[in-house]
DNA sequence: ATGGACCTTCCAGTGCAGGAGAAGGTCAAG
DNA sequence: CTTGACCTTCTCCTGCACTGGAAGGTCCAT
């Protein structure tokens, strides 16, 4: 497999493929003999993981520690489970903050909607963020 | 009040400062006679609403949009209610996406938590993200 | 043998939110 | 009057995850 059809395969491009290689993510393709790399089959699970992991948040740094665990023949179940409680960690701060602020917003909001244009002054737009 | 000051008292620094300024969220102070930016108090309120809005993961060109229309001076409620309504969509649909992915995150770490690790082969990785 | 699709490497840029450091100016204390 | 803290502008650097483009090589059909 050429890396356009490799590409194509896994909805992304050559130019990301040869960064992820360049990254680390991907192991060195071996080449035919015009030059061009070549893949197997298992390169597109490779890269549906790291799609994944994307998908989940993970950095591409958190992934590449994934698979060089992976590499080095040890299943890393247990990593990826702390990675991925990091992640939930993160991610309810995160939904947390927000949620506090579209309180603020809707509160914000409300003000404006029922204050008199001809008594609202500028300074009072930021009270509430 | 002079960068340094201002900048301990919002717990920034003063490199933040005057890229706030280059910017456009805080407007080009006034300087002594020495050259120095000179910042009276309202210029620790105009941060803080930044930091909060910053907390909150909101993006600097977010904020500086609120700030513009405040700056306005002129703003009317009306287009502030308008533009605060924009932003709650976008707020709701931000959390509606993170909420949606932390349950992804959280099914994910379940399979991975379950696993046995002492039947975890490295090529089951892949079913753990 | 020629055209076009595809590939190669290398260099550079994007957007975000600043941070590093150089060369020099200002100001108050000793 | 000098020292040291603080300030000025300037240019470049960081990390992330790519993206774009130039100059040239390969492969296959016509």
């Amino acid at each position: 497999m050429r890396i356009g059809e490799l590409a194509a395969a896994t909805s992304t491009t050559t130019k990301t493929l040869r960064f992820y290689e360049d990254s680390g993510l991907l192991p060195h393709a071996k080449r035919t003999a015009g030059g061009y790399r070549d893949y197997g089959r298992e390169a597109i699970a490779r890269l549906d993981f790291i799609r994944r992991g994307r998908a989940a948040g993970l950095t591409l740094a958190q992934i590449r520690e994934v698979l060089d665990i992976r590499d080095a023949g040890t299943a890393p179940c247990r990593h990826v489970a702390e990675l991925l409680d990091d992640r939930l960690s993160a991610l309810d701060q995160q939904i947390a903050d927000l949620q506090a602020l579209r309180a603020n917003v809707a509160h914000l909001r409300d003000d404006a909607a029922h204050a008199n244009p001809a008594e609202c002054e500028p300074e009072d737009v930021c009270r509430y963020l």
